[in-house]
DNA sequence: CGCGCGCTTGAGTTAATTCAAGTTTCGTGG
DNA sequence: CCACGAAACTTGAATTAACTCAAGCGCGCG
Protein backbone atom coordinates (compact mmCIF):
# COMPACT_ATOMS: atom_id res chain seq x y z
CA UNK A 1 0.00 0.00 0.00
CA UNK A 2 2.35 2.59 1.12
CA UNK A 3 4.83 1.64 -1.81
CA UNK A 4 2.34 2.25 -4.09
CA UNK A 5 1.08 5.88 -3.01
CA UNK A 6 3.70 7.46 -5.12
CA UNK A 7 2.88 5.56 -8.24
CA UNK A 8 -0.84 6.51 -7.86
CA UNK A 9 -1.69 9.49 -10.90
CA UNK A 10 -2.46 10.62 -14.74
CA UNK A 11 -5.13 10.19 -17.16
CA UNK A 12 -7.18 8.07 -15.09
CA UNK A 13 -7.05 7.93 -11.36
CA UNK A 14 -4.68 5.65 -10.56
CA UNK A 15 -1.92 7.69 -12.56
CA UNK A 16 -3.12 11.03 -10.83
CA UNK A 17 -0.08 10.15 -8.36
CA UNK A 18 2.38 9.87 -11.18
CA UNK A 19 3.26 13.58 -12.84
CA UNK A 20 7.02 12.75 -11.46
CA UNK A 21 7.26 9.73 -13.25
CA UNK A 22 5.19 10.98 -16.55
CA UNK A 23 8.08 13.72 -16.31
CA UNK A 24 10.68 11.83 -15.90
CA UNK A 25 9.65 9.29 -18.89
CA UNK A 26 9.06 12.58 -20.88
CA UNK A 27 6.31 12.53 -22.84
CA UNK A 28 4.94 16.09 -23.29
CA UNK A 29 0.67 15.56 -23.02
CA UNK A 30 0.79 18.25 -25.88
CA UNK A 31 2.63 15.90 -28.27
CA UNK A 32 -0.61 13.98 -29.17
CA UNK A 33 -2.48 16.95 -30.03
CA UNK A 34 -0.81 17.25 -33.45
CA UNK A 35 -2.78 13.25 -34.65
CA UNK A 36 -5.79 15.21 -34.59
CA UNK A 37 -4.63 16.81 -37.97
CA UNK A 38 -4.57 13.58 -39.97
CA UNK A 39 -3.59 13.56 -43.88
CA UNK A 40 -7.29 11.16 -44.44
CA UNK A 41 -9.96 11.12 -43.04
CA UNK A 42 -10.36 8.21 -40.64
CA UNK A 43 -12.58 5.38 -42.21
CA UNK A 44 -15.17 5.23 -39.68
CA UNK A 45 -15.50 8.96 -39.98
CA UNK A 46 -15.91 8.18 -43.69
CA UNK A 47 -18.74 5.27 -43.06
CA UNK A 48 -20.80 7.02 -40.16
CA UNK A 49 -21.12 10.43 -42.58
CA UNK A 50 -21.86 8.61 -45.57
CA UNK A 51 -24.64 6.14 -44.00
CA UNK A 52 -27.05 5.79 -41.81
CA UNK A 53 -26.39 4.22 -38.59
CA UNK A 54 -27.46 3.59 -35.31
CA UNK A 55 -24.91 3.65 -32.26
CA UNK A 56 -25.29 0.92 -29.37
CA UNK A 57 -23.50 1.65 -25.74
CA UNK A 58 -22.68 -2.09 -24.42
CA UNK A 59 -21.25 -2.65 -20.77
CA UNK A 60 -17.87 -4.82 -20.29
CA UNK A 61 -18.52 -8.28 -20.78
CA UNK A 62 -21.73 -7.50 -22.85
CA UNK A 63 -22.03 -9.73 -26.43
CA UNK A 64 -21.83 -8.00 -29.62
CA UNK A 65 -22.49 -10.06 -32.12
CA UNK A 66 -22.12 -14.00 -32.39
CA UNK A 67 -19.98 -15.89 -35.01
CA UNK A 68 -21.67 -17.38 -37.30
CA UNK A 69 -24.71 -14.36 -37.48
CA UNK A 70 -25.96 -13.57 -40.98
CA UNK A 71 -27.94 -10.34 -39.74
CA UNK A 72 -26.22 -8.42 -42.01
CA UNK A 73 -24.09 -5.47 -39.81
CA UNK A 74 -21.22 -4.33 -39.90
CA UNK A 75 -19.78 -2.50 -36.61
CA UNK A 76 -17.54 0.46 -35.85
CA UNK A 77 -15.64 0.90 -32.77
CA UNK A 78 -16.17 4.98 -31.43
CA UNK A 79 -14.98 3.74 -27.63
CA UNK A 80 -13.97 1.29 -25.92
CA UNK A 81 -12.68 -2.22 -26.30
CA UNK A 82 -14.07 -5.14 -28.45
CA UNK A 83 -12.84 -8.87 -28.19
CA UNK A 84 -13.15 -11.05 -31.24
CA UNK A 85 -13.04 -14.38 -30.72
CA UNK A 86 -13.76 -18.34 -31.81
CA UNK A 87 -14.23 -21.01 -29.46
CA UNK A 88 -13.36 -24.35 -30.75
CA UNK A 89 -15.27 -28.01 -30.07
CA UNK A 90 -13.20 -28.39 -26.95
CA UNK A 91 -14.25 -24.95 -25.31
CA UNK A 92 -10.95 -22.95 -25.68
CA UNK A 93 -11.02 -19.84 -26.83
CA UNK A 94 -8.82 -18.06 -29.33
CA UNK A 95 -9.22 -13.97 -29.36
CA UNK A 96 -8.20 -13.04 -33.27
CA UNK A 97 -8.34 -9.64 -32.41
CA UNK A 98 -9.22 -6.20 -29.52
CA UNK A 99 -10.71 -4.27 -31.87
CA UNK A 100 -10.32 -0.91 -30.67
CA UNK A 101 -11.34 2.87 -31.54
CA UNK A 102 -11.73 3.25 -35.37
CA UNK A 103 -11.71 -0.72 -35.68
CA UNK A 104 -14.49 -2.28 -37.67
CA UNK A 105 -15.90 -5.35 -37.06
CA UNK A 106 -17.77 -7.55 -40.00
CA UNK A 107 -16.56 -5.78 -42.90
CA UNK A 108 -15.89 -8.18 -45.76
CA UNK A 109 -17.92 -11.23 -44.00
CA UNK A 110 -18.59 -12.76 -47.15
CA UNK A 111 -22.03 -13.94 -45.97
CA UNK A 112 -21.89 -14.76 -41.87
CA UNK A 113 -19.65 -13.21 -39.40
CA UNK A 114 -16.17 -15.16 -38.35
CA UNK A 115 -16.04 -14.27 -35.28
CA UNK A 116 -18.24 -13.84 -31.95
CA UNK A 117 -18.05 -10.21 -30.40
CA UNK A 118 -17.86 -9.16 -26.57
CA UNK A 119 -17.25 -5.70 -25.00
CA UNK A 120 -14.00 -5.68 -23.07
CA UNK A 121 -15.08 -2.62 -21.40
CA UNK A 122 -17.85 -0.43 -21.69
CA UNK A 123 -17.76 0.79 -25.62
CA UNK A 124 -19.88 2.72 -28.17
CA UNK A 125 -20.29 0.98 -31.28
CA UNK A 126 -21.68 2.53 -34.62
CA UNK A 127 -24.30 -0.19 -36.70
CA UNK A 128 -24.28 -0.11 -40.40
CA UNK A 129 -26.60 -2.18 -42.05
CA UNK A 130 -23.91 -4.46 -44.36
CA UNK A 131 -26.51 -3.86 -47.53
CA UNK A 132 -26.27 -0.43 -47.45
CA UNK A 133 -22.47 -0.46 -46.83
CA UNK A 134 -22.40 -3.08 -50.09
CA UNK A 135 -24.61 -0.64 -52.00
CA UNK A 136 -22.32 2.61 -51.34
CA UNK A 137 -19.78 0.37 -52.48
CA UNK A 138 -20.81 0.86 -55.17
CA UNK A 139 -22.05 4.65 -55.57
CA UNK A 140 -19.14 6.52 -52.70
CA UNK A 141 -15.64 6.70 -54.15
CA UNK A 142 -15.04 7.81 -50.53
CA UNK A 143 -16.29 4.84 -48.87
CA UNK A 144 -14.80 2.31 -51.02
CA UNK A 145 -11.53 3.58 -50.52
CA UNK A 146 -12.35 3.11 -46.51
CA UNK A 147 -13.41 0.38 -46.66
CA UNK A 148 -10.26 -1.35 -48.34
CA UNK A 149 -8.37 0.52 -46.29
CA UNK A 150 -9.69 -0.87 -43.33
CA UNK A 151 -9.45 -4.49 -44.76
CA UNK A 152 -6.03 -3.74 -45.95
CA UNK A 153 -5.11 -2.75 -42.41
CA UNK A 154 -7.08 -5.60 -41.02
CA UNK A 155 -4.57 -7.85 -42.66
CA UNK A 156 -1.65 -5.97 -41.59
CA UNK A 157 -3.01 -6.66 -37.68
CA UNK A 158 -3.40 -10.00 -38.43
CA UNK A 159 0.30 -10.44 -40.17
CA UNK A 160 1.34 -9.29 -37.27
CA UNK A 161 -0.25 -11.36 -34.42
CA UNK A 162 1.00 -14.02 -37.09
CA UNK A 163 4.14 -13.65 -36.53
CA UNK A 164 3.81 -13.38 -32.70
CA UNK A 165 2.39 -16.77 -33.08
CA UNK A 166 4.69 -18.37 -35.24
CA UNK A 167 7.90 -17.05 -34.13
CA UNK A 168 8.14 -15.70 -30.97
CA UNK A 169 8.62 -16.88 -27.58
CA UNK A 170 5.89 -16.51 -24.93
CA UNK A 171 8.25 -13.41 -23.38
CA UNK A 172 8.04 -12.05 -27.24
CA UNK A 173 4.35 -12.22 -27.79
CA UNK A 174 3.81 -10.25 -24.59
CA UNK A 175 6.07 -7.70 -25.13
CA UNK A 176 4.89 -7.51 -28.65
CA UNK A 177 1.43 -6.82 -27.11
CA UNK A 178 2.53 -4.75 -25.35
CA UNK A 179 4.05 -2.37 -28.29
CA UNK A 180 0.56 -2.76 -29.81
CA UNK A 181 -2.24 -1.71 -27.56
CA UNK A 182 0.03 1.17 -26.77
CA UNK A 183 0.58 2.57 -29.58
CA UNK A 184 0.75 6.04 -28.56
CA UNK A 185 3.85 8.23 -27.05
CA UNK A 186 1.75 7.93 -23.55
CA UNK A 187 4.29 5.29 -21.18
CA UNK A 188 1.26 4.46 -19.02
CA UNK A 189 -1.31 2.41 -20.50
CA UNK A 190 -4.23 0.62 -19.16
CA UNK A 191 -4.93 -2.52 -20.13
CA UNK A 192 -8.57 -3.24 -19.54
CA UNK A 193 -8.22 -7.05 -20.51
CA UNK A 194 -7.65 -9.60 -17.86
CA UNK A 195 -4.53 -12.15 -18.32
CA UNK A 196 -6.58 -14.95 -19.63
CA UNK A 197 -7.58 -12.38 -22.76
CA UNK A 198 -4.15 -11.51 -23.84
CA UNK A 199 -3.52 -15.59 -23.43
CA UNK A 200 -6.10 -16.34 -25.39
CA UNK A 201 -4.99 -13.89 -27.81
CA UNK A 202 -1.22 -14.99 -27.47
CA UNK A 203 -1.75 -18.38 -27.49
CA UNK A 204 -0.31 -19.04 -24.22
CA UNK A 205 -2.31 -19.84 -20.76
CA UNK A 206 -2.71 -16.79 -18.36
CA UNK A 207 -0.13 -17.91 -15.97
CA UNK A 208 2.39 -17.63 -18.89
CA UNK A 209 1.13 -13.87 -19.52
CA UNK A 210 1.77 -12.79 -15.93
CA UNK A 211 5.27 -14.82 -15.70
CA UNK A 212 6.09 -12.41 -19.15
CA UNK A 213 5.32 -9.34 -17.85
CA UNK A 214 7.11 -9.97 -14.81
CA UNK A 215 10.05 -10.87 -16.66
CA UNK A 216 10.12 -7.49 -18.13
CA UNK A 217 9.40 -5.88 -15.53
CA UNK A 218 12.93 -7.26 -13.96
CA UNK A 219 14.79 -6.28 -17.32
CA UNK A 220 13.87 -2.68 -16.73
CA UNK A 221 11.95 -2.67 -19.89
CA UNK A 222 8.26 -2.08 -18.19
CA UNK A 223 6.53 -1.47 -14.36
CA UNK A 224 3.70 -2.49 -13.49
CA UNK A 225 2.02 -0.16 -11.00
CA UNK A 226 -0.89 -2.35 -10.48
CA UNK A 227 -1.84 -5.23 -12.15
CA UNK A 228 -3.58 -3.45 -15.23
CA UNK A 229 -1.53 -0.55 -15.68
CA UNK A 230 1.78 -0.75 -17.37
CA UNK A 231 4.51 1.91 -17.91
CA UNK A 232 6.79 1.14 -20.88
CA UNK A 233 9.66 2.88 -19.13
CA UNK A 234 12.29 1.76 -22.12
CA UNK A 235 10.09 1.51 -25.52
CA UNK A 236 13.24 1.36 -27.32
CA UNK A 237 14.21 -1.89 -25.58
CA UNK A 238 11.05 -3.89 -25.68
CA UNK A 239 11.29 -2.85 -29.85
CA UNK A 240 14.47 -4.21 -29.72
CA UNK A 241 13.56 -7.03 -27.58
CA UNK A 242 11.01 -8.88 -29.70
CA UNK A 243 12.88 -8.74 -32.90
CA UNK A 244 16.32 -10.20 -31.07
CA UNK A 245 17.24 -13.65 -31.23
CA UNK A 246 17.35 -14.67 -27.70
CA UNK A 247 13.71 -14.84 -27.40
CA UNK A 248 13.73 -14.94 -23.65
CA UNK A 249 15.76 -13.56 -20.52
CA UNK A 250 18.28 -15.51 -18.45
CA UNK B 1 9.68 -29.43 -72.60
CA UNK B 2 10.48 -32.73 -73.65
CA UNK B 3 9.85 -33.64 -69.76
CA UNK B 4 7.17 -31.89 -69.98
CA UNK B 5 5.51 -34.12 -72.36
CA UNK B 6 4.96 -37.34 -69.78
CA UNK B 7 3.65 -34.96 -67.32
CA UNK B 8 0.45 -34.51 -69.40
CA UNK B 9 -0.21 -37.66 -68.87
CA UNK B 10 -1.64 -38.05 -65.38
CA UNK B 11 -1.62 -36.11 -62.00
CA UNK B 12 2.10 -36.38 -62.18
CA UNK B 13 4.63 -39.33 -62.52
CA UNK B 14 4.61 -41.03 -59.02
CA UNK B 15 1.05 -41.53 -59.13
CA UNK B 16 0.46 -43.27 -62.82
CA UNK B 17 1.92 -46.77 -60.94
CA UNK B 18 -0.89 -46.33 -58.22
CA UNK B 19 -4.18 -46.54 -60.14
CA UNK B 20 -4.87 -49.63 -57.79
CA UNK B 21 -4.74 -47.21 -54.42
CA UNK B 22 -6.64 -44.93 -55.98
CA UNK B 23 -9.37 -46.76 -57.20
CA UNK B 24 -9.38 -48.51 -53.72
CA UNK B 25 -10.23 -45.44 -52.14
CA UNK B 26 -13.22 -44.70 -54.62
CA UNK B 27 -12.81 -41.43 -55.99
CA UNK B 28 -13.96 -40.68 -59.29
CA UNK B 29 -11.75 -39.14 -61.64
CA UNK B 30 -14.75 -37.18 -63.40
CA UNK B 31 -15.85 -35.88 -60.33
CA UNK B 32 -13.51 -32.55 -60.54
CA UNK B 33 -14.98 -31.58 -63.96
CA UNK B 34 -18.41 -30.44 -62.45
CA UNK B 35 -16.19 -27.57 -60.56
CA UNK B 36 -15.35 -26.02 -64.20
CA UNK B 37 -18.53 -24.46 -63.72
CA UNK B 38 -18.37 -22.01 -61.36
CA UNK B 39 -21.23 -19.84 -59.98
CA UNK B 40 -19.19 -16.85 -59.99
CA UNK B 41 -16.30 -16.05 -62.01
CA UNK B 42 -12.92 -16.67 -60.48
CA UNK B 43 -11.52 -13.39 -59.66
CA UNK B 44 -8.03 -13.83 -61.43
CA UNK B 45 -10.48 -14.64 -64.63
CA UNK B 46 -11.93 -11.50 -64.15
CA UNK B 47 -8.95 -9.21 -63.94
CA UNK B 48 -7.22 -10.41 -66.65
CA UNK B 49 -10.00 -10.09 -68.90
CA UNK B 50 -10.33 -6.52 -67.54
CA UNK B 51 -7.06 -5.35 -67.23
CA UNK B 52 -3.62 -5.41 -69.37
CA UNK B 53 -1.21 -7.61 -67.65
CA UNK B 54 1.80 -9.50 -68.90
CA UNK B 55 2.50 -13.47 -67.82
CA UNK B 56 5.70 -14.24 -66.47
CA UNK B 57 7.24 -17.71 -65.50
CA UNK B 58 9.47 -18.77 -62.81
CA UNK B 59 11.33 -21.44 -62.61
CA UNK B 60 10.92 -23.44 -58.81
CA UNK B 61 12.96 -21.45 -56.09
CA UNK B 62 13.07 -18.55 -57.75
CA UNK B 63 12.41 -15.26 -56.48
CA UNK B 64 9.57 -13.11 -57.70
CA UNK B 65 9.51 -10.17 -55.34
CA UNK B 66 10.74 -8.02 -52.23
CA UNK B 67 9.48 -7.23 -48.90
CA UNK B 68 9.21 -3.58 -48.90
CA UNK B 69 9.04 -3.88 -52.91
CA UNK B 70 7.10 -0.54 -53.88
CA UNK B 71 7.27 -1.34 -57.42
CA UNK B 72 3.41 -1.43 -57.85
CA UNK B 73 3.12 -4.62 -59.03
CA UNK B 74 0.09 -7.19 -58.44
CA UNK B 75 0.84 -11.00 -59.33
CA UNK B 76 -2.04 -13.84 -60.02
CA UNK B 77 -0.68 -17.48 -59.77
CA UNK B 78 -1.70 -19.09 -62.87
CA UNK B 79 -0.47 -22.50 -62.24
CA UNK B 80 2.14 -23.73 -59.54
CA UNK B 81 2.94 -22.39 -56.32
CA UNK B 82 4.70 -19.53 -54.61
CA UNK B 83 5.39 -18.96 -50.87
CA UNK B 84 4.88 -15.63 -49.02
CA UNK B 85 7.65 -15.11 -46.53
CA UNK B 86 9.45 -12.82 -44.24
CA UNK B 87 12.34 -13.31 -42.80
CA UNK B 88 13.58 -12.05 -38.93
CA UNK B 89 16.14 -9.46 -37.73
CA UNK B 90 17.69 -13.18 -36.68
CA UNK B 91 17.32 -14.62 -39.75
CA UNK B 92 14.30 -17.04 -39.24
CA UNK B 93 11.95 -17.48 -41.60
CA UNK B 94 7.72 -17.32 -41.10
CA UNK B 95 5.87 -18.26 -44.27
CA UNK B 96 2.52 -16.33 -44.19
CA UNK B 97 1.25 -18.03 -47.06
CA UNK B 98 1.22 -20.36 -50.03
CA UNK B 99 -0.42 -18.90 -52.82
CA UNK B 100 -1.73 -21.70 -55.43
CA UNK B 101 -3.37 -21.09 -58.43
CA UNK B 102 -6.30 -18.35 -58.22
CA UNK B 103 -4.30 -16.73 -55.24
CA UNK B 104 -3.05 -13.02 -55.81
CA UNK B 105 -0.25 -11.75 -54.28
CA UNK B 106 0.39 -7.97 -53.29
CA UNK B 107 -3.50 -6.99 -53.17
CA UNK B 108 -4.25 -4.21 -50.69
CA UNK B 109 -0.75 -4.06 -49.96
CA UNK B 110 -1.11 -0.37 -49.31
CA UNK B 111 2.43 1.42 -50.47
CA UNK B 112 4.94 -1.05 -49.92
CA UNK B 113 4.71 -5.49 -49.89
CA UNK B 114 4.86 -6.72 -46.98
CA UNK B 115 6.23 -10.35 -47.66
CA UNK B 116 8.79 -11.41 -50.07
CA UNK B 117 7.82 -13.85 -52.75
CA UNK B 118 9.16 -17.40 -54.18
CA UNK B 119 8.35 -20.13 -56.03
CA UNK B 120 8.27 -23.63 -54.64
CA UNK B 121 7.95 -25.06 -58.39
CA UNK B 122 8.11 -24.15 -61.79
CA UNK B 123 4.97 -21.28 -61.58
CA UNK B 124 2.75 -19.80 -64.31
CA UNK B 125 2.43 -15.19 -62.63
CA UNK B 126 0.03 -12.76 -64.40
CA UNK B 127 1.30 -9.21 -63.46
CA UNK B 128 -0.76 -6.51 -63.28
CA UNK B 129 0.06 -3.05 -62.60
CA UNK B 130 -1.21 -1.77 -59.16
CA UNK B 131 -2.18 1.69 -60.85
CA UNK B 132 -4.38 -0.02 -63.10
CA UNK B 133 -5.77 -2.47 -60.78
CA UNK B 134 -6.62 0.44 -58.44
CA UNK B 135 -8.08 2.53 -61.42
CA UNK B 136 -9.87 -0.42 -62.18
CA UNK B 137 -11.23 -0.46 -58.65
CA UNK B 138 -12.99 2.96 -59.81
CA UNK B 139 -14.33 2.05 -62.63
CA UNK B 140 -15.19 -1.29 -62.71
CA UNK B 141 -17.99 -2.91 -60.69
CA UNK B 142 -16.35 -6.46 -61.64
CA UNK B 143 -12.86 -6.17 -60.48
CA UNK B 144 -14.14 -4.30 -57.74
CA UNK B 145 -16.44 -7.64 -56.69
CA UNK B 146 -13.31 -9.78 -57.13
CA UNK B 147 -10.56 -7.64 -55.24
CA UNK B 148 -12.97 -7.37 -52.35
CA UNK B 149 -13.55 -10.87 -52.78
CA UNK B 150 -9.79 -12.00 -53.04
CA UNK B 151 -9.26 -9.81 -49.87
CA UNK B 152 -12.14 -11.85 -47.68
CA UNK B 153 -10.92 -14.72 -48.72
CA UNK B 154 -7.03 -14.08 -47.84
CA UNK B 155 -8.69 -12.83 -44.47
CA UNK B 156 -10.39 -16.18 -44.04
CA UNK B 157 -7.02 -18.21 -44.79
CA UNK B 158 -5.17 -15.79 -42.40
CA UNK B 159 -7.72 -16.27 -39.64
CA UNK B 160 -7.40 -20.04 -40.23
CA UNK B 161 -3.74 -19.93 -40.05
CA UNK B 162 -3.86 -17.96 -36.65
CA UNK B 163 -6.27 -20.24 -35.29
CA UNK B 164 -3.30 -23.11 -35.97
CA UNK B 165 -0.92 -21.48 -34.03
CA UNK B 166 -2.30 -20.01 -31.48
CA UNK B 167 -4.50 -23.41 -30.40
CA UNK B 168 -2.98 -26.46 -32.27
CA UNK B 169 -0.37 -29.28 -31.33
CA UNK B 170 1.70 -29.16 -33.68
CA UNK B 171 0.14 -33.22 -35.07
CA UNK B 172 -2.83 -31.02 -35.66
CA UNK B 173 -1.33 -28.05 -37.47
CA UNK B 174 0.20 -30.67 -39.74
CA UNK B 175 -3.35 -32.18 -40.28
CA UNK B 176 -4.94 -29.18 -40.67
CA UNK B 177 -2.65 -28.12 -43.33
CA UNK B 178 -2.68 -31.20 -45.06
CA UNK B 179 -6.84 -30.45 -45.22
CA UNK B 180 -5.93 -27.21 -46.56
CA UNK B 181 -3.79 -28.05 -49.45
CA UNK B 182 -5.30 -31.08 -50.44
CA UNK B 183 -9.09 -29.75 -50.21
CA UNK B 184 -10.05 -31.44 -54.07
CA UNK B 185 -11.59 -34.61 -53.23
CA UNK B 186 -8.54 -36.26 -55.35
CA UNK B 187 -7.06 -38.65 -52.26
CA UNK B 188 -3.60 -38.39 -53.16
CA UNK B 189 -1.83 -35.33 -52.84
CA UNK B 190 1.63 -33.96 -54.16
CA UNK B 191 3.30 -31.89 -51.38
CA UNK B 192 5.73 -29.82 -53.40
CA UNK B 193 7.31 -27.64 -50.38
CA UNK B 194 9.87 -29.10 -48.06
CA UNK B 195 9.26 -29.92 -44.77
CA UNK B 196 11.49 -26.82 -43.63
CA UNK B 197 8.51 -24.78 -46.11
CA UNK B 198 5.94 -26.60 -43.82
CA UNK B 199 7.40 -26.02 -40.43
CA UNK B 200 8.43 -22.63 -41.36
CA UNK B 201 4.65 -21.87 -42.07
CA UNK B 202 3.39 -23.75 -38.99
CA UNK B 203 5.72 -22.42 -36.75
CA UNK B 204 7.31 -25.67 -35.73
CA UNK B 205 10.40 -27.44 -36.83
CA UNK B 206 11.27 -29.36 -39.60
CA UNK B 207 11.76 -32.38 -37.37
CA UNK B 208 8.41 -32.28 -35.73
CA UNK B 209 6.58 -31.63 -39.18
CA UNK B 210 8.31 -34.83 -40.28
CA UNK B 211 7.40 -36.78 -36.89
CA UNK B 212 4.12 -35.36 -37.41
CA UNK B 213 3.39 -36.49 -40.56
CA UNK B 214 4.34 -40.23 -39.13
CA UNK B 215 1.80 -39.86 -36.37
CA UNK B 216 -0.71 -39.19 -38.75
CA UNK B 217 0.62 -42.05 -40.80
CA UNK B 218 0.43 -44.44 -37.73
CA UNK B 219 -2.71 -43.97 -36.74
CA UNK B 220 -4.04 -44.38 -40.23
CA UNK B 221 -5.34 -41.26 -41.50
CA UNK B 222 -2.68 -40.65 -43.95
CA UNK B 223 -0.64 -42.32 -46.23
CA UNK B 224 3.23 -41.58 -47.63
CA UNK B 225 3.64 -42.81 -51.00
CA UNK B 226 7.03 -41.15 -50.82
CA UNK B 227 8.17 -37.98 -48.81
CA UNK B 228 6.34 -35.62 -51.33
CA UNK B 229 3.11 -37.94 -52.00
CA UNK B 230 0.68 -38.08 -49.21
CA UNK B 231 -2.74 -40.08 -49.79
CA UNK B 232 -5.87 -38.82 -47.37
CA UNK B 233 -7.04 -42.53 -46.64
CA UNK B 234 -9.51 -40.78 -43.67
CA UNK B 235 -10.05 -37.45 -44.50
CA UNK B 236 -13.14 -37.67 -42.01
CA UNK B 237 -10.95 -38.67 -39.20
CA UNK B 238 -8.61 -35.76 -40.10
CA UNK B 239 -11.09 -33.29 -39.56
CA UNK B 240 -11.93 -34.88 -36.33
CA UNK B 241 -8.13 -34.80 -35.00
CA UNK B 242 -8.06 -31.48 -35.81
CA UNK B 243 -11.10 -30.06 -33.94
CA UNK B 244 -11.03 -32.67 -31.23
CA UNK B 245 -9.19 -32.12 -27.43
CA UNK B 246 -6.77 -34.81 -27.50
CA UNK B 247 -4.19 -33.41 -29.57
CA UNK B 248 -1.27 -35.76 -30.13
CA UNK B 249 -1.85 -39.23 -30.20
CA UNK B 250 -0.65 -42.03 -27.90
C1' DC C 1 -16.77 -6.74 6.01
C1' DG C 2 -16.59 -10.76 3.51
C1' DC C 3 -16.74 -13.05 -0.81
C1' DG C 4 -15.24 -13.84 -5.44
C1' DC C 5 -12.62 -12.93 -9.31
C1' DG C 6 -8.36 -11.92 -11.07
C1' DC C 7 -3.53 -12.19 -10.40
C1' DT C 8 0.78 -14.25 -8.78
C1' DT C 9 4.00 -17.79 -7.79
C1' DG C 10 5.84 -22.50 -7.18
C1' DA C 11 6.60 -27.46 -8.39
C1' DG C 12 6.24 -31.15 -11.43
C1' DT C 13 5.23 -32.63 -16.16
C1' DT C 14 5.22 -32.67 -21.06
C1' DA C 15 5.38 -31.27 -25.91
C1' DA C 16 8.44 -29.59 -28.90
C1' DT C 17 13.11 -28.07 -29.69
C1' DT C 18 18.04 -28.74 -30.46
C1' DC C 19 21.72 -31.47 -31.70
C1' DA C 20 23.37 -35.36 -33.99
C1' DA C 21 23.59 -39.25 -36.95
C1' DG C 22 22.06 -41.90 -40.62
C1' DT C 23 19.22 -42.73 -44.88
C1' DT C 24 16.98 -41.67 -49.11
C1' DT C 25 16.25 -39.03 -53.15
C1' DC C 26 17.55 -36.29 -56.91
C1' DG C 27 20.23 -33.84 -60.16
C1' DT C 28 24.63 -33.48 -62.50
C1' DG C 29 28.60 -34.66 -64.75
C1' DG C 30 31.66 -38.34 -66.05
C1' DC D 1 23.76 -45.10 -67.71
C1' DC D 2 25.97 -45.00 -63.49
C1' DA D 3 28.48 -42.67 -59.78
C1' DC D 4 28.86 -38.96 -56.96
C1' DG D 5 27.59 -35.16 -54.02
C1' DA D 6 24.16 -32.27 -52.20
C1' DA D 7 19.77 -31.60 -50.41
C1' DA D 8 15.89 -33.44 -48.19
C1' DC D 9 14.09 -36.46 -44.98
C1' DT D 10 13.99 -39.52 -40.91
C1' DT D 11 14.92 -40.95 -36.35
C1' DG D 12 16.93 -40.88 -31.68
C1' DA D 13 18.54 -38.69 -27.29
C1' DA D 14 18.99 -34.88 -24.37
C1' DT D 15 17.25 -30.40 -23.19
C1' DT D 16 14.04 -26.71 -22.38
C1' DA D 17 10.07 -23.57 -22.72
C1' DA D 18 5.62 -23.61 -21.63
C1' DC D 19 1.78 -26.04 -19.57
C1' DT D 20 -0.89 -28.01 -15.75
C1' DC D 21 -2.10 -28.22 -11.22
C1' DA D 22 -2.24 -26.11 -6.92
C1' DA D 23 -2.02 -22.81 -3.36
C1' DG D 24 -2.11 -18.16 -1.72
C1' DC D 25 -2.80 -13.18 -2.18
C1' DG D 26 -5.08 -8.76 -3.07
C1' DC D 27 -8.29 -5.80 -4.92
C1' DG D 28 -12.85 -4.42 -5.78
C1' DC D 29 -17.69 -5.01 -5.40
C1' DG D 30 -21.84 -5.93 -3.16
Amino acid sequence: MADMEHKLVGPCTKCRHLPDLLKQLGQAATASTESAASPLAAPLDILSEALPSVTRQVQAGQAIALEGDANGHVYGVLSGLVRCFRVTADGRRHIGRFAGPGSFIGLGMLGALRHSAEAVERSQLLVFRTASVENALETNSAVRAAVLRSMAEELIERERAEMRLARMSSDQRVADFLLEMCRDEEPICLITMTRADIGDHLGVTLETVSRALHHLVSHGLIELLDARHVAITNRRGLQDFVECDNHCFG
